[in-house]
RNA sequence: CGGGGCGUGGCGCAGCCUGGUAGCGCACCCGGCUGGGGGCCGGGCGGUCGUCGGUUCAAAUCCGACCGCCCCGACCA
């Protein structure tokens, strides 16, 4: 129950100079948060009533697959972090206390909850257990950026699964990734769980939940049936029409002509029809060339799962051994070569055109396998178009809301956490983390509801459920009815905005759409003259009316209809 | 970390090139009118022009360094 007047919801006309992202622009304008530094925010009062909204969601839905809250605090000894091997990540805040000791503010809590559970847990009895918190994380962000979409600091529920093997942390990965649906379900967010890497954190599975937005930082490929980062997307290429083989590589003068675009105008064949090489240095195999067809692009995180993490792009002078930049080839060099699928598949009667590994000259009719040898291995970045299960996919910019991990026994080795089996044998336990992120859920429904007017929430989430605009002044008769209306909402036990301020009705309306609850009602002289509640639903600016007599409850009834 | 941009009242901006009393709109305060889509009239308050240094009789303006913020890229447990 909140009146208007005197309630701390500072809104604006403009959005901020140098907001780009309509989350960003929407949350500041409407009041609901304000930035105090680079990727630092404050929750307004009214933007902290939608996380809570939020976290109590993630609570709920937590507790109901026995999950247990708890609290552990950001600042750490950095011990742990050594023993993880997680001490010396660049977005680990590091600090120094009074007396020298070294400290970390957290950037996610493994290292503490593993802690507690190792010096807890004995026996397989104790297993399986689900331990969370919401607690802020800290991270220092190379690029903060758009609002709260990524920041520094944020709070993440975050939870821990403790099982005894890998099929126990199995099913407390399921009961994860069912509870988050359950979650997004619930806040009315559209978002698509999605095969992830597994990137830093190791492990043997990943997923991501995604809601797509235009100002999300990650790319779905979505097509019936399937959803994965494009990180770690395989799908069928699309053909290439290519020119036949002839029985040898013929050597082709290609003057000054280093991309693709340009051999494949001079030779008049498709860009698909070239390999383009990717010299790369990996850590235990020294320089390899990576060959893609000339239309498509090098996977890094695909590369990186192949060929280990250490891989980098090899530099200039590392290349003496193969040929000169942009005349890199495989025929005739003395490197690893690393395939990708979509060009090792394509027969042995088609010929390609690669770089002769000599200035201004390129090779036509190459046959992999016949002029080289190769290891096959799927690299490439998927395009729009291509293929899965005989459909093509899209791609489509989203917003990582939450991710699920399954850890195995990293955190638990390092860090002592065992227990003992039925046989008195000590074994490591096996341990699955999940985080979700309640602001950017938050941005990511402003996203993906807004529009020229304001923003529009989802009913689990708006700061409240109904926005009571009263148009008469102190004293009139249709104030009076205001007043009586705000009081017996509330009485429905709907969380009600009176805006009773001193006001123009236009700044009313134009304040009231701009913060986005679903349900506004209005109460003016037309009220008491047409004996009827005038409504509007947010989202779609649809307008309805309901008898005075009954009105609260005809308000509650219609409020549980909308999405 | 590389590239680009911006710092002038609470917000959005002009002024800077060509140095000479710091301005506009909105917001805010007071009075009055208005009262169903950011209304009107009148009167006001509020700014070390990001910081430090330099040039100059004189610096928001020219020069240098630094700080902060935004965007693109790299990066992203």
């Amino acid at each position: 129950m909140t009146r208007l007047a005197g309630y701390f919801l500072p809104t604006e006309k403009e959005p901020p100079a140098d907001a780009e992202a309509l989350s960003h622009k929407l949350m500041v304008r409407a009041g609901l948060i304000r930035q105090v530094g680079a990727g630092l925010w404050s929750f307004l009062p009214a933007g902290w009533r939608v996380h809570r909204r939020v976290e109590q969601i993630v609570r709920e839905e937590m507790d109901a697959i026995g999950g247990e809250e708890m609290l552990m605090p950001v600042l750490g000894p950095v011990e742990p972090w050594r023993r993880t091997g997680r001490a010396d990540i660049e977005e680990l805040f590091k600090l120094h206390d009074r007396r020298g000791a070294e400290l970390v503010l957290a950037m996610t809590h493994e290292e503490v909850v593993t802690g507690h559970v190792a010096q807890v847990v004995r026996s397989y009895r104790e297993l399986p257990l689900i331990l969370y918190h919401f607690q802020i994380k800290e991270r220092d962000e190379p690029r903060p950026r758009a609002g709260i979409l990524r920041t520094r600091e944020f709070v993440m529920k975050d939870s821990y699964s403790f099982d005894r093997d890998a099929a126990a942390l199995a099913v407390s990965y399921d009961k994860h990734a069912a509870a988050y649906r359950r979650i997004f379900e619930r806040c009315g967010l559209e978002f698509h769980c999605v095969e992830a890497d597994v990137g830093m954190m190791g492990g043997s599975g990943a997923h991501e939940f995604m809601a797509p937005c235009p100002a999300g930082e990650n790319e779905v490929a979505l097509a019936p049936g399937y959803a994965a980062n494009v990180e770690v997307a395989t799908a069928d290429p699309q053909p290439v029409r290519l020119p036949p083989a002839s029985s040898a590589p013929e050597p082709v003068d290609t003057p000054g002509l280093t991309t693709v675009e340009q051999v494949s105008t001079k030779l008049g064949v498709p860009a698909g029809a070239l390999l383009k090489a990717f010299p790369v240095v990996a850590e235990d195999r020294g320089l390899t060339l990576v060959l893609v067809r000339g239309d498509h692009r090098v996977n890094e995180v695909k590369l990186r799962n192949v060929l280990g993490a250490g891989v980098r792009p090899a530099q200039p002078e590392e290349l003496d051994a193969v040929g000169p930049a942009g005349f890199l080839g495989p025929v005739g060099v003395d490197v690893a070569i690393v395939l990708d699928q979509a060009v090792a598949g394509s027969g042995s009667s088609f010929g390609y055109v690669t770089g002769a590994n000599r200035p201004d000259t390129h090779l036509s009719g190459v046959v992999p396998g016949r002029d080289f040898a190769f290891e096959p291995a799927d690299v490439r970045r998927v395009e729009a178009g291509d293929l899965v299960d005989g459909r093509p996919i899209r791609i489509e910019p989203a917003i990582e809301v939450a991710n699920i991990f399954k850890l195995g026994t990293r955190y638990s080795e390092a860090l002592g956490a065992d227990y003992l089996d039925e046989q008195g044998r000590s074994q490591p336990i096996w341990m699955g983390s999940y985080g979700i992120g309640p602001a950017r859920i938050a941005a990511a429904a402003v996203e993906q509801f807004a529009d020229e007017h304001g923003i529009c929430w989802p009913r689990a989430m708006a700061p409240w459920d109904v926005e009571l605009v009263g148009l008469g002044r102190a004293g009139s008769d249709e104030h009076a009815l205001a007043e009586r209306l705000y009081g017996e909402l509330a009485e429905c036990g709907l969380q009600v905005l009176y805006d009773d301020r001193d006001a123009g009705p236009g700044e009313k309306f134009a304040d009231a759409e701009l913060l986005g609850c679903p349900l506004r009602v209005t109460v003016g002289k037309r009220t008491l003259t047409g004996g009827q509640l005038e409504l509007q639903l947010r989202r779609g600016r649809e307008q309805r009316s309901v008898p005075l007599e009954g009105a609260a409850e005809a308000v509650k009834e219609l409020w549980q209809t909308l999405p």
